[in-house]
DNA sequence: GTGGTGACGACAC
DNA sequence: GGTGTCGCCACCA
């Protein structure tokens, strides 16, 4: 599935994320094969905002299950879209992290 | 062209 | 087990 850019690909993988599930940085990261290159998905992410796409951003988090993008993506904001799914945030931490965990490189059968 | 930074992760101490 | 450091690669000053 690799497209023209690394940032193709996070976004491609992030918006296939189903609702109620969430993802890891280094899961998409790893799915990729660059799982050494984390922080290329967060800046793909971070370019998706900017670019005004309609990526649920709000889904990766970090390996820790924490909401460590929820400054850029809105304080409050990100959490609430996390709730609405049937979520449990604490401490802006998600309680349920590794039943709601999707792992591109498991669900997508790379 | 160089240096610093960043939505992270893994390892060392 | 918490803190520190390195690595990773692209972007910005």
């Amino acid at each position: 599935m690799t497209n023209e850019n690394f940032f193709e690909n996070v976004i491609a993988v992030v918006k296939q994320v189903p609702k109620g599930r969430v993802t890891s940085y280094g899961a998409i990261a790893a799915y990729l094969g660059v799982k050494s290159s984390s922080r290329m998905v967060g800046w793909a992410l971070h370019n998706s905002i900017s670019s005004k796409s309609k990526v649920p951003a709000h889904r990766v988090l970090n390996r820790n299950g924490l909401l460590t993008g929820k400054a850029h993506f809105g304080n409050d904001r990100m959490q609430k879209l996390l709730e609405a799914e049937g979520h449990i945030i604490e401490n802006d931490e998600l309680q349920n992290f590794m039943k709601v965990f999707w792992d591109p490189s498991k669900e997508l059968a790379l």
